[in-house]
Parts: structure tokens; C-alpha cells; sequence
DNA sequence: AGCACGCCGACT
DNA sequence: GTCGGCGTGCTC
């Protein structure tokens, strides 16, 4: 008897394995390994996926498959292959690993009802509890749950007049557009024209179209050619004239987008030499890892695009990963240019329906290149010829919840399987990926040059400290203040980047020093302008902002801090005539919001965009000649070893903002701290110089790259309870990892509360543990108990980007 | 995670 | 004597 071997639909660490089915004969031939299905589990029923097919098994109560979701298989071996390795390395559940490849549209949801076995059971119920039964016979569980009547029900379920349904649905909805076609022949439809009254003249329009094209047709699009009604239509449908059907499409998020085709562009000799080892592992199959490393300017997308055709030409598939793209819509224009329609794209800006529409061309191969943000790594492709990430250093390629795994990690696995190059482009590449070019195991290639030998900008570095001390309170120094304003006249336009990570805007009294914190995290709250309120970003509390200090009744309670809002207002007040473009949450939140703005300050409807991070990224302006950057040090003091290295990315990705084209570009960085190395050297454009110094202060302090590190997180709503576990794992650990492994803790968590549950945690280092994640397991394990029944909470982040 | 089963305290 | 609390264990 054959039977599947199922991974279910149920997130625990008990259920976390495989369960055979029955496959019932009539689904022999159909079924196959990564398809889902829906099977019964206890008294319900939930999703799961066939791992494997086999023709014995141990079990002797087996039950049958009930549903197969899938005609042809969403995961494909090597996915699930992918599958199990990501929760080998990121010890996380089976389900997770799997559900994480693909669009949420097609996880399952789940609904409970209560149902009226038969009509005869009506009068027998109870009358308090039939009347929910009169007009229908299913109710759905919140409503019972809700009533005060739970008894009566559970009564009826047992003297059998009502019962319980489970269900599983979809919850993924293929767009459909109605067509028509003609049921008569063009014969009959001629004959059928003369017999129409003289003023149904719609109707013989729509005869006359179909005579001469007897296809189905959209209605939309009919209704438009004939200049009609539906009515018109409905008539003829109605007289057996015409038959509707609704035809499956694509919902397209890019309908009202023109691409521009573009042709290659002819390269460089720098762009030449490092293109050709790309492609000779491409054409021979060969895989490798090579790190892009090339100055902002200096014609990576090129090397990409290029490579790709000869990919497709090869008749395989490329995968691109770009950082959050919906907010570089410059970059899937270069794409979509190129590529046409070959082109899926997947960012997170889509909605479910959109999404699940752009992975169905993929699985369906209706494409050959996906460009997406850290998701889109496990394009289900099955014959992959390059994968490229680009910006490589950016850190939202590391998820953060579980399964807690790196693109970069799984862009390498499947080039592996694919024998395909895997390309690592960035102006500034991580400490870890550029220690492993000195150690051969990524190959480097490196662009010097900008493309149109346009010099890297001049970095002006203002000490905000002076400028304080010579009188000027405002936010602008001096010299930033003359230079946008020097661009207004010259009607070049300017970009105000406001570095907001680490600098939420908290309230604090100004007699007292009271901070407003939030009652369930140990956080302050932050400023919500918009609502006047006060909100914690942790667990979404919220209370109305504060008139008076809760401590002292001052008056003279304020939020600190900077918001571009507040940025915007003085920057209103002194340059009165300068149209500006502010980009934050609260600007960007609406769809396509983003790129509206993008395109009015593209179009140069404002001379200065102001925004946070998200402007830092790709954006390619040609009247751009000013970057300022308001308080470079802001992220510089946050507790992680990574800090150094994200403030010299930042700055020099806005600095590659200005100056692009023919104009010279000019960058202003304000700062508390104008010594810092990572400010210094980011000023001179000097990489390897950081990447140096960097690199001797990572080795003192045993960070990454010459130290793996693990981060361990213990929860629980009772302080005792969870500084005792903390140090039960702890010291566990330190009595069985090796010598070499540094244990640090435990300590309270940066933000020791959340949502009322005390967080301490625990750092490894290490050099190899080869028993390092069976440790971990074990642990795991041994605190089932008390994390399913307890409230405790474990989590374990291999390479952690987020040390809080 | 859900859900059933089962073994002890406060009620008709 | 029963209803119902939630501890324990199972789900192919």
C-alpha cells in the first residue's frame, strides 16, 4: 500500500516530524513529493506537504489523505531539499521552513463551525440555542465561543444534533476577467442580424464584431469596441447568442508602467575583465562565489544584466535579489527594460494576491528572471543559471523571525545544487564576505572606476559640537545651510538624509527628567505626531500624548529627538522658497505612495527630499548635487559590534546619491563625533582602509568573521523563572562546548521587557562546534514542558544581525 | 497548537 | 453524588 509521508501544519516541537497517509488509489498516479494536501490530524483537519512517497510503513492505524491542494508539486525536490537543510541550520520547525518558500496566499486557513446535523434536531435543541439555527444550519466557533451558552452546546454535540467542522481553505484566489464568445456559427450569426429589430443597435454592433471575429473577448474590452452596456450583452447571453466564461489572469502590478526597452550598453575594460570569469562559470557550469565589489557609479547592474542574457540565452534562469524593492522602482525598470517580459517581480510592496500571481509565472516558467527582495531566493526555478544579490550588505537579507535564515546562505546552497554562479555585488561588502575573498573561498572582483570617470563627491565633515558652541542651535550648520541654499538658486536639487535608527522620538519632562515608558516594555514610548498619542513599537500600546508630567504636573513635558516632520518645519522656516519632499513612514504608508514621491522629486516638482534610510538606497537623480546628512553618529552608539560598519554603509551609499551624471557632486555630514574612523574613512571613500581597521577591532573583541556567533534568548513572564533557566543554559553550556567557545552571559536583554515578559540572553562565540546544534536541540527538548505549558520562551539565532 | 482524557475540589 | 478545574499526553 502506498502511503505519503506528511509534514503537518502544526507548529510544535511534538509534531515537528513525519506522518504517514493512506494515499487513496484513485490519487496513485497523482500524487508526488512537495505537493500539499489536507489531512485529518486528531479530530480536525489541517494543510501539510508530502515529503516522500513510500510503499511501506511502521504505522498500523493509518488514515487517508482527504485532499490533494495540488495538481503539479510547489516545492520541487531541490526545494525541499532546501527545506530540510534550512531547518537543519536555523533550528527551526519543518512547517516553518517549508511555508517560508512560498506566498503566504497559499498557507492555509482554518475555520471551526458548529453545524446542525439534521433538520429533524431542531426542535429537539434547546430554544435558547435553536434560534441560532433557524436561518442557517452552520455557525461559525468565534460566535459560539462568544456565547454564554458553551454548555448547552457541548451538550447538543454529544446527544449528537449538532457537531463540529473542521475546514481548510485557500486561501489563495486566482483573479478571473469574464469573457464572451459566440455560441452560433458565422452563419448563423449573419442570419440571426436580420431578424433583430431595428433599434437593438447595440446588439447588432456586437454581432457584426463577432462575425468578423469569432473569438472569446474580454467584456471589458467588447464593451469598449461596440461603445455599449453590459445590458447589451446580457441580452444576447440570455437569447443563447453568446456564452460567458471567466478566464484565469494575472493581476498586474505594473498594468500603468511603460519599460523603456534598453540594449546593452557597450562595457567598460574594467566591466569586461570582471564579467568574463562570471561567465565562464556560467558556461561551464561551474559554481563559484564571486564578490562584486565596485564603487557606487560604477556599472555593477550592467555586469548583471549582461550575465543574465547569457543565462537566459542558455536557456536557464536567473534570480536577482535587491533590497526592499518596492522602494527602487529605478532598479525593475532597468529589468523590466531589459528582460521585458521575462520578468516576475516580487517585493514586498505587492499584495497577497499579487504576490501569489508573480510566483505562479515563475512555478509555471512563464518567466526566466525574478527580481525580488530576500523571499524571492527561493524562486521555485529548476534550472538555475546565476543568482545575484545585489547590495549584498544589506541586512535585510537576514530574517529575523523564524526560520532565521540569511539569503545570502540559501542563494549559495542552491547554486550549489545548480552548479551556478552566485554573485555578491556592493560599493561596500560585508567584513564577512570580504575576509573570505582574502581566503579564496569567494572570488573577488573589483570596479574601481566610475563609469563616465565621474569623480566620487567631495565629503564635508561638520562638527556639530563647534557649530554649537559658535552659537547656532539649529539643526542645519553653517555651511549645509549656504549650500542648499546655493542650490536653489541654481535649481539643482538637494537630498536630507535624517538617520533615525536609534533615535526614536521619546517624551521626556523637561523639570523632572521623567521618561514615559511603556507599562509592558521596558522601552520609552515614541511620538506619534499624527495621533497625538504615545506608542510603544514593541507591543502597539498606546495612550493619548501627554498634557502634564505624570511625576511632577510640569507643564513642560516634550518629545526629544528629531522627526523629518519636525526637520521639514525648520527647514520651511528658513528656506522658505524651497519646495521639499519628505519620505517617511507616514508619507510612504499608502501603495504606491513611495513611488509617487519618487517620481515628482524625479520629475523635479521639489529641490529637496528629506527622508530616512529608505532614501539611501539606488536612487539615481541627475540634478542631485547635494547630499546632507543631518546626524551621521546617531546609529554609531547603539549596542552592536556591527555599528562602525553600518554607519560607513550608510554614509557612503548617500554619498554615492550625488553627482551622478554630468553635475559635480557635494556631501555635508554633520556629526557629534567627526574622529570616528568609520566617519572618517567613509569621507575618503576609503574601504579598504576600514575594512582593515575594522578588522583588527573585530579580532580583539572576537566578533565576526573570526568568531560564529549564537545569541540565545530566554523569556518568561516571572523575572526569578527566567534569570534561573538563563543560567541553568548557561552554565550547561559552558560545560559542554569546547575550550575555545566564549560564553558570555547571561544578561538582562537590551530591552530587558516585552510585552510583560522579562527577556535575558546569552552570546556564544565560537570557532567550530561540531556538536553546537545537537546541543541546542537537546536543550530545546529538555524545556518542552515548560515551553508549551509554562510561558517560558527559548529562541536561538545562529549569526544574529539583531542583538536585542 | 488543539483537543481529549483523567483525576481532584466546590456545588446542586 | 456531579460539574468543572487544568495537568498530561497524543495527533499517522
Amino acid at each position: 500500500m502506498k502511503t505519503a509521508r506528511v509534514v503537518v501544519d502544526v507548529p510544535a516541537m511534538q509534531t515537528d516530524r513525519l506522518f504517514d497517509y493512506l494515499i487513496p488509489p484513485k490519487w496513485n498516479d497523482l500524487i508526488a513529493p512537495g505537493m500539499r494536501v489536507i489531512v485529518p490530524f486528531g479530530p480536525r483537519k489541517v494543510q501539510g506537504f508530502v515529503m516522500e512517497i513510500s510503499e511501506t510503513t511502521e504505522i498500523e492505524k493509518l488514515k487517508e489523505i482527504h485532499t490533494i491542494l495540488d495538481l503539479t508539486p510547489v516545492l520541487t525536490k531541490e526545494l525541499l531539499d532546501v527545506g530540510n537543510w534550512l531547518t537543519e541550520k536555523t533550528l527551526s520547525f519543518k512547517i516553518s521552513a517549508l511555508q517560508v518558500m512560498l506566498p503566504a496566499a497559499m498557507r492555509a486557513k482554518y475555520e471551526k463551525e458548529i453545524r446542525l446535523t439534521s433538520n429533524e434536531f431542531l426542535e429537539k435543541l434547546d430554544p435558547v440555542i435553536s434560534k441560532w439555527f433557524q436561518i442557517n444550519h452552520v455557525v461559525p466557533w468565534e460566535q459560539v465561543e462568544k456565547s454564554n451558552e458553551l454548555t448547552l452546546f457541548q451538550k447538543a454535540i454529544q446527544s449528537g444534533s449538532l457537531e463540529v467542522v473542521y475546514k481548510v481553505k485557500d486561501r489563495a484566489s486566482k483573479k478571473t476577467v469574464r469573457h464572451v464568445l459566440p455560441v452560433l456559427s458565422k452563419e448563423e450569426l449573419m442570419e440571426l442580424l436580420k431578424t433583430l429589430p431595428s433599434q437593438a443597435i447595440k446588439q447588432k454592433e456586437t454581432i457584426e464584431y463577432f462575425i468578423k471575429k469569432p473569438d472569446s473577448v474580454e467584456i471589458k474590452d467588447l464593451l469598449n469596441i461596440v461603445n455599449g452596456t453590459e445590458a447589451s450583452i446580457k441580452t444576447l447571453i440570455k437569447k443563447g447568442v453568446l456564452k460567458q466564461v471567466n478566464v484565469e489572469s494575472y493581476r498586474d502590478p505594473f498594468e500603468h508602467h511603460h519599460f523603456e526597452p534598453t540594449t546593452p550598453l557597450p562595457l567598460t575594460k574594467e566591466q569586461t575583465k570582471v564579467i568574463t570569469p562570471i561567465l565562464q562559470s556560467i558556461e561551464e557550469d561551474q559554481h563559484e562565489v564571486f564578490l562584486l565589489y565596485g564603487v557606487t557609479g560604477s556599472g555593477k547592474t550592467e555586469v548583471y544584466l549582461q550575465s543574465i542574457e547569457t543565462v537566459l540565452k542558455k536557456g536557464q534562469e536567473a534570480i536577482v535579489l535587491v533590497p526592499e524593492i518596492s522602494l527602487t522602482p529605478q532598479m525593475v525598470k532597468r529589468f523590466k527594460g531589459r528582460f521585458g517580459s521575462k520578468v516576475a517581480v516580487l517585493h514586498s510592496g505587492l499584495g497577497t494576491g499579487e504576490k501569489y500571481d508573480e510566483w505562479r509565472k515563475i512555478h509555471r516558467k512563464e518567466v526566466s528572471v525574478v527580481v525580488g527582495a530576500r523571499s524571492a531566493v527561493f524562486a521555485p526555478f529548476e534550472n538555475v543559471g546565476i543568482i545575484i544579490i545585489d547590495e549584498e550588505h544589506e541586512t535585510s537579507y537576514k530574517q529575523e523571525d523564524n526560520p532565521r535564515y540569511h539569503a545570502r546562505d540559501v542563494s549559495i546552497f542552491r547554486g550549489q545544487y545548480h552548479n551556478c554562479p552566485v554573485i555578491l555585488g556592493s560599493a561596500t561588502p560585508t567584513l564577512e564576505s570580504f575576509a573570505r575573498t582574502s581566503k579564496d573561498v569567494y572570488k573577488l572582483l573589483t570596479l574601481r572606476e566610475r563609469v563616465n570617470d565621474r569623480p566620487l563627491p567631495t565629503v564635508e565633515i561638520v562638527d556639530m559640537r563647534e557649530e554649537l558652541k559658535g552659537g547656532n542651535r539649529s539643526m542645519f550648520s553653517t555651511s549645509l545651510f549656504e549650500k542648499l541654499n546655493d542650490r536653489l538658486e541654481k535649481k539643482e536639487q538637494s537630498v536630507l538624509l535624517l538617520n533615525r535608527r536609534g533615535y526614536s522620538s521619546f517624551v521626556m519632562c523637561r523639570d523632572c527628567g521623567f521618561v514615559m515608558n511603556c507599562p509592558h516594555c521596558d522601552i520609552s514610548l515614541t511620538y506619534h505626531r499624527s495621533s497625538q498619542s504615545l506608542k510603544c513599537h514593541y507591543c502597539a500600546h498606546e495612550i493619548p500624548m501627554l498634557k502634564t508630567c505624570p511625576e511632577c504636573d510640569s507643564e513642560h513635558i516634550r518629545f526629544f529627538g528629531t522627526g523629518t516632520q519636525k526637520v521639514e518645519e525648520e527647514l520651511t522656516k528658513i528656506l522658505p522658497q524651497a519646495r521639499v519632499i519628505r519620505m517617511d513612514v507616514d508619507t510612504t504608508s499608502r501603495k504606491g505612495a513611495h513611488e509617487r514621491l519618487l517620481n515628482d522629486f524625479g520629475e523635479r516638482k521639489a529641490d529637496i527630499l528629506l527622508g530616512t534610510q529608505m532614501i539611501a538606497k539606488g536612487l539615481d537623480f541627475p540634478y542631485v548635487t547635494l547630499v546632507g546628512v543631518l546626524a551621521a553618529d546617531t546609529m554609531l552608539h547603539l549596542p552592536d559590534f556591527r555599528s562602525s560598519e553600518k554607519t560607513f554603509q550608510l554614509l557612503t551609499q548617500v554619498s554615492g546619491r550625488a553627482g551622478r551624471h554630468e553635475l559635480l557632486g557635494e556631501v555635508v555630514v554633520q556629526t557629534y563625533t567627526p574622529e570616528h574612523y568609520s566617519i572618517q574613512l567613509a569621507s575618503h571613500h576609503d574601504y579598504d582602509s576600514f575594512y582593515q581597521n575594522e578588522m583588527s577591532i573585530r579580532r580583539q573583541h572576537a566578533y565576526p568573521p573570526y568568531y560564529f556567533m549564537a545569541l540565545l534568548s530566554i523569556s518568561h513572564p516571572e523575572v526569578l523563572k527566567v534569570v534561573e533557566v538563563a543560567e541553568k543554559i548557561t552554565s550547561h553550556l559552558r560545560n559542554s562546548l569546547s575550550e575555545q567557545a566564549i560564553i558570555l552571559g547571561p544578561v538582562a536583554s537590551p530591552i530587558p521587557r516585552i510585552n510583560n515578559r522579562y527577556r535575558y540572553q546569552c552570546m556564544i562565540k565560537y570557532k567550530q562546534e561540531p556538536n553546537l546544534t545537537k546541543l541546542l536541540k537537546q536543550i530545546l527538548t529538555r524545556y518542552q514542558r515548560e515551553i508549551s505549558g509554562k510561558g517560558l520562551g527559548l529562541s536561538f539565532d545562529l549569526n544574529p544581525y539583531i542583538l536585542m
